[in-house]
DNA sequence: CAGCCGTCTGTGACCATATCACAAAGAGGG
DNA sequence: CCCTCTTTGTGATATGGTCACAGACGGCTG
């Protein structure tokens, strides 16, 4: 036991035998990645079940028509389950996974995966957990996409990805493609926003001026 | 082995070693409910994993604001993983099971999932083919949610759901529900198609008339 | 610095869908 | 046959998506 190990960063897996964890540490290898390269999506089907040390992964869905949503976000401490039974168990689905960031993940091949989900209940439920977790979010996705009103999610999304202070660099494009729509109607929205002096925005870049008044349009 | 079992109905489990179908023959109870009982859903939490043996479940969602769409079902020969892994392992969502016809389903109960997933890289298999498929179907929600025309959309779930022969029973309140719109859009639509001769409708009935013309709107 | 070019943003017109408020038309029970 | 509930039809209006551009900004290059 040299190193602090990388394992005690998922808080399903911190306490799986010594015996397992050991498994893990040495069947898994350390991967980076920069920022924009592509995790996984038509042009690069993983076969390692990916546990994210660092950084964060956009998933992403486009439709024939070129359209594009996010679907949802991998963080730093959460694995990649998903894609990876999705892409492997199914022909490739349009989804794509991108480094949002630079990013550190630990890769588990096919056969240690397969080995730790069967000798391990807590490792298995690591990983059920995982599902579940992916699942409700897709579950959100499809309410917010299906019933909800554009100013309430744009709002929300706006927050969510605020940095504590200062702005927000991100194109109106952008922000479309996190909601799933077009890119004038964001234009319009956050003009819109700008009149109501909640936000300011400048080419690239959005700055939030009044959080409450969003965060009660988000809830709404 | 009196029985044909029923293990052998589900094309990931045939080929399981004779001691696991034992185990879970022996270890599951099939279990019937009548048509529009809640499989699962805030009033019905799955402590079992059920195995679908007849019979088709609707599985749902309700928005807060009280509107409804379908996001799949489940087929006789499939399982209902997601929900089961979905409710168990996070607070309820507001997705419902509903039992679209009388059915009979296989229920494993959590223990013997569990040994079972352990045991049988098969059955393990079996789980994360079915995990799989569903988070595809969602993916699929998503998309025609997101992007997806309300006349392609419409087309495409009345060729799903109409019998090969005789009208459709159905509501253009429950269409509406099928594809998380306004009953008015269904409406609306509906008196199109059949101004174009593509179908007929009566109170609570929708036949179609021109399956091909439907088909090519369907794929647009 | 001027001019050029690619990216980003603004805008108006128009279409599709959602919402709201009712009216009217079956269907079935008393 | 009337009453009532469910289902369907319809017009008006609001919101969101599409299309076609125009203009604005930034960076680069001559």
């Amino acid at each position: 036991m040299i190193t602090t190990n990388w394992i005690d960063r998922f808080e399903g897996l911190a306490r799986l035998p010594a015996g397992i964890k050991d498994t893990l540490t040495r069947q898994s290898a350390v991967v980076s990645l920069p920022k924009g390269a592509e995790v996984f999506g038509p042009g690069a089907v993983p076969d390692n079940l990916l546990l994210l040390l660092d950084g964060t992964v956009r998933v992403s869905q486009t439709s024939q028509s070129g359209r594009e949503i996010v679907l949802y976000r991998v963080e730093a401490g959460q694995s990649c389950v998903l894609t990876t039974a999705c892409l492997l168990a199914h022909e490739a689905y349009a989804a794509e996974g991108r480094a949002e960031t630079d990013i550190r993940a630990a890769a588990i091949p096919r056969a240690t995966f397969d080995r730790l989900t069967a000798e391990s209940t807590q490792f298995r439920d690591f990983v059920f957990a995982a599902y579940a977790r992916r699942i409700t979010d897709l579950f959100r996705v499809i309410d917010e996409v299906a019933f909800g009103k554009i100013d309430m999610r744009l709002a929300q999304r706006l927050l969510e990805l605020a940095p504590s202070r200062g702005p927000l660099k991100i194109t109106h494009q952008q922000l479309a493609t996190e909601l799933g729509t077009a890119r004038e109607v964001v234009s319009r929205q956050l003009a819109e926003f700008a009149r109501r002096d909640l936000l300011s925005v400048g080419r690239g870049s959005v700055e939030i001026t009044d959080a409450d008044t969003l965060r009660r349009i988000a809830s709404a």
